[in-house]
RNA sequence: GCGCCGGUGGCGGAAUUGGCAGACGCGCAGGGUUUAGGUCCCUGUGUCCAUUAGGAUGUGUGGGUUCAAGUCCCACCCGGCGCACCA
């Protein structure tokens, strides 16, 4: 033998794990072993599986990185993974597979940088990554593993599309419907057309218009974030709160620009409501929450000169106290209201020391305009402008100076307030700046000495208000602003509607052309897919900031002109452009999972009732990363509700359980001059860390090239073996919390699987070396209480806490000095088998059964075995421990008393003294206070 | 600033309803096996005092409730994440 191995050979290491390993993958892919059915269509079989209850399962999918795994990617894989094999083998039909992302920004920049069209260095991405997935041993299956850069998946993707585009949001249902039935409502009169005549007497290309401005996927002219660096228009939600590009870095600029928008905050207050029904974490409610950014209060128009100005606020009770008004810099109604000059008694401070208001206003809009939102957070002093005209306040007539400020968003609301500083800091603060009136309408408590009170209490200085707490000052606010038609009640919210073109190449075509009109149209279902055509020049142009934004598409000629016929006789259209975002395809895949290979419907109605179907519905299971939280989880939600309204699927919501797993981080060294070093590299010594003899620091961080700190699968395949490595990364914690990685403790999880491999198999011949007597009783109590919190602990997916247990006994077989009993042989590898498949699957065999572990009957524990004969008892002297007692389990509590006080250490401290008090609590504890 | 999550040995982490703090693993120390190293096996390992027996102390800090607090309550400190002038 080659390295001095005198280890026996039949000894679990790296090699032989490896043997076993590839041998059940083989097997398992021959024998189909993870193969789900469905109860029709062409993956339904005549497996007996179909009657268990169903369990979908799913990992959020990932994109397929060029870079290849490293040891932090698969750790919510293995979980999913884990749990699926174990309710496999507690009788429920699962069904576990793994997609690609594989369209976006990410697999265009990877192919700019390696000269490779996208599409050869995608599919290259995903067989790589499938064959480093097989290597871990997932049970998935590969039948309904599909990518969204499919022909036959993004045919659907755009049939979805056409779905949105041809519908309409019903506000009296509260609900999408389709189109059509929108276009009868205006044609019989039942919806106004909003032109003030008559559908009627509009033309045909009038018409398409007012129906275009219904749909739930539209045109729109409006501002949106253009990243030249990318050559490509953002969503909001791909842009950072410092204004740049969420991916890259790159900055992004407002500019109006024609867009493809969804209407999805048509359904605001539906993805708010649902979220109650949801098994999610709190943190992520409350980001999408926070997203949606829902606030109640009241629109109320104001009158400056000639003009209505309309404010929104969630403090109408507070009217008295508005003392002036602000607008937004970019509001639109200012260069009406601004007066040629300054009126009469203008403090000098309201002026910034301009000769007339017009141009006091333009020097702020500018200095506005060229602060960064970057700028904004830092400078939080007030600044602003005095507008040089006077708003009337409705509920007492009184004259408020009218200011500009940046304080205001044109974003959010109207893009104007009334200021009132009693109860608004930001206000107070504005107040005190331009030394402006400050109205408390809210009588603080006697204790409050800070200035604006936002807290509640009786109304004053409100006249009809005065005495009324908050909430029902503002009710009765807003009763008499209907009532004298100053303002009405309102509802504002954060979300903006959802820009859905991009600029690129490498995604989803829109199935979309356009007429001499240069109106859309959409391209019939039979016509679908629209094939991305291939094209050789598709990099994006990087532009600067005053470019226009070019489509990649734009460069096929061939393909941007297409003779169809829609009715009128075949004509020429000039197709869309733009892309889908990548987005598109992670919205709706989970359903094709379901059934990917039927040809006629996106999946079939009675295969997703099957799946979806629940106590509240949706997937069973989803476990990804919490950076999803708004973004694919939002957006998945809103295309799945409008799937719903118009009957596509069988739920109001996708995901029912949302697990986020934590993050692997590793150790990484930076030298003197910050540089990072090989992590690999770094020897320790005392706390101290050196790279080649030089001291470097360390901190931890995502395991990654950047910080030269990452660790690969393959390497812990080479070293240890894949059910090792799933091992500990199950082992490291709980699942939802980040953890650092620790390559010298991979070895204890190998250690378990050496020892439990030796507890059963001879190391020097590879047989099965067990007992078959019956183990004693002392023993099978141990093994059925392992039993009990194994099962307990995979249920709640506690996997770190299930290995605990599993050492536990093993380490009692271990210390038996003889060979294992069968009975217990068994549950144990039945018990390790989900989380270590394959050295399971070997043992399983090897102890004489010849049909897969898989499907194999998960223990149960006999509860008689439960409880120990004997129990001890910890005796306390005023709750402090000072001895302990062994009595039988069922022991009373007064043969405990007098147990407890016949123990030599008790007496001999009681003895002399009075017992004041006496806690026995019955198989738990004996507490004297003395 | 607001919201959410967290703080337990040298390290990762365990601790149903308040009921023996530190399960399990890594590391470390000692011993056995071995020509030796490694592997493997056994023992020990929160801190402090004590030769031992044993004692004291201990879950971010300070207070409180309780026979009993990592766990409940109040105030605060630190770390991470999210939102951030949202009217």
């Amino acid at each position: 033998m080659a390295t001095g191995t005198s280890s026996p050979e039949y000894r679990y290491d790296a090699q032989l794990a490896n043997t076993i390993e590839l041998k059940w993958q083989s097997r398992w892919e021959q024998e189909g072993t993870y193969f789900a059915p469905n109860p029709s269509g062409s993956l339904a079989d005549d497996s007996t599986r179909i009657n268990f209850p169903k369990l979908f399962i799913m990992d959020m999918f990932p994109y397929p990185s060029g870079s290849g795994l490293h040891v932090g990617h698969p750790l919510g894989f293995i979980g999913t993974d884990v749990y699926a094999r174990y309710k496999r083998m507690t009788g429920f039909n699962v069904l576990h597979t793994m997609g690609y992302d594989a369209f976006g920004l990410p697999a265009e920049e990877h192919a700019r940088q390696t000269g490779q069209h996208p599409r050869e260095n995608t599919s290259t991405n995903i067989s790589n990554m499938r064959a480093q997935l097989r290597r871990l041993g997932l049970g998935h299956d590969q039948r309904r593993s599909v990518s969204t850069t499919d022909l036959d998946f993004y045919k659907w993707t755009q049939w979805i599309f056409l779905q949105l585009f041809n519908s309409w949001y019903d506000y009296e249902e509260d609900r999408a419907r389709p189109i059509e039935e929108l276009e009868n409502r205006l044609a019989n009169g039942e919806i106004e057309t909003g032109y003030g005549t008559p559908w009627d007497s509009l033309d045909t290309s009038r018409r398409k218009e007012l129906i275009n401005s219904f749909r739930l996927a539209y045109l729109d002219e409006a501002p949106v974030n253009w990243c030249p660096g990318l050559g490509t228009v953002l969503a909001n939600e791909e842009v950072t709160a410092e204004g740049r590009s969420e991916r890259g870095n790159h900055p992004v600029y407002r500019r109006p620009l024609k867009q493809w928008m969804m209407r999805i905050t048509s359904y605001s207050d539906r993805l708010l409501e649902d979220l109650e029904i949801l098994d999610w974490s709190d943190a992520i409610k409350t980001m999408q929450r926070n997203w949606i950014g829902r606030s109640e209060g009241a629109e109320i128009h104001f009158e400056i000169s000639a003009s209505l100005i309309d404010v929104f606020t969630t403090r109408p009770d507070t009217l008295f106290g508005a003392t002036y008004m602000v607008l937004a810099p970019e509001h639109p109604l200012l260069d009406e209201i601004v007066p040629d000059s300054w009126p009469e008694g203008t403090p000098s401070i309201w002026t910034n020391g301009f000769d007339s208001p017009r141009l006091a206003l333009t020097a702020y809009q500018e200095s506005a305009a060229q602060k960064s939102d970057l700028d904004r957070q830092e400078y939080r002093e007030k600044s602003g402008v005095f507008v040089g005209t006077y708003a009337t306040v409705p509920v007492n007539e009184k004259q408020i100076p009218v200011f500009v400020s940046d304080y205001v968003l044109m974003g959010y609301g109207t893009g104007a307030i009334m200021a009132v500083p009693g109860q608004d800091e930001r206000d107070w603060e504005f107040a005190e700046v331009f030394d402006l009136e400050i109205i408390r309408t809210v009588q603080p408590p006697a204790s409050w000495n800070g200035n604006a009170f936002t807290g509640d209490g009786p109304a004053i200085n409100s006249e009809f208000l005065d005495g009324l707490l908050v909430d029902d000052a503002k009710t009765k606010m807003i009763e008499w602003l209907e009532q004298t038609n100053n303002g009405v009640k309102k509802t504002t919210y954060k979300l903006r509607d959802w820009l859905f073109s991009r600029q690129r190449y490498w995604g989803e075509p829109f199935p979309i052309v356009y007429d001499e009109d240069q109106l859309p149209i959409a391209v019939p279902e039979e016509l679908l897919p629209v094939a991305l055509p291939e094209l050789m020049d598709w990099a994006p142009r990087t532009l600067d900031e005053n470019s226009e934004p070019e489509p990649p598409l734009g460069r096929a000629d061939e393909w941007v002109t297409v003779e169809m016929d829609l009715g009128d006789g075949p004509k020429l259209y000039r197709r869309e452009l733009n892309t889908m975002p990548q987005w598109a395809g992670s919205c709706w895949y989970y359903l094709r999972y379901l059934d990917p290979n039927n040809d006629k419907e996106f999946v079939s109605k009675e295969i997703e009732n099957y799946w979806m179907s629940g106590d509240t519905g949706g997937v069973d299971l989803y476990v990804g990363g919490v950076e999803h939280a708004v973004l694919h989880l939002l957006y998945s939600r809103f295309w799945h509700k409008v799937l719903y309204d118009l009957g596509h699927v069988s739920t109001k919501e996708p995901f029912h359980r949302l697990f986020n797993q934590g993050y692997i981080q590793a150790a990484a060294y930076q030298d003197a001059r910050g540089i990072y070093v090989e992590s690999a590299e770094v020897k320790e010594e005392n706390g101290n860390f050196t790279f080649h003899g030089k001291p470097v620091t360390r901190h931890f961080g995502k395991m990654g090239k950047s910080l030269k700190n990452s660790v690969t699968p393959d390497e812990m395949y080479e070293q240890f073996g894949a059910d090792t490595l799933r091992l500990y990364e199950m082992f490291m914690g709980p699942l939802d919390q980040d953890r650092p990685w620790e390559t010298q403790s991979v070895v204890g999880s190998q250690r378990l699987l050496q020892r439990v491999w030796r507890n059963l198999i001879n190391e020097e011949t590879g047989n099965l070396e067990i007992s078959e007597n019956s183990p004693p009783l002392s023993l099978r109590r141990i093994l059925h209480q392992t039993v009990n919190s194994v099962r307990d602990d995979m249920e709640n997916l506690r996997f770190n806490t299930a290995i605990a247990r599993i050492t536990e006994l093993n380490n009692e077989l271990t210390k038996l000095n003889d060979p294992t009993p069968r009975e217990i042989a068994e549950v144990l590898v039945l018990l390790l088998s989900p989380l270590v498949p394959h050295v399971a699957e070997e043992l399983w065999e090897k102890l004489g059964n010849n049909s897969s572990i898989v499907y194999a009957s998960f223990p149960e524990a006999d509860p008689d075995l439960l409880i120990d004969e004997l129990i001890e008892i910890p005796i306390q002297i005023n709750g402090k421990l000072k001895s302990k007692i062994t009595v039988p389990s069922d022991c009373s509590s007064s043969d405990l008393r007098n147990a407890a006080l016949a123990d030599e250490k008790i007496s001999s401290i009681v003895s002399d003294k009075k017992i004041k008090k006496e806690i026995i609590v019955e198989g738990k504890l004996v507490n004297f206070v003395i």
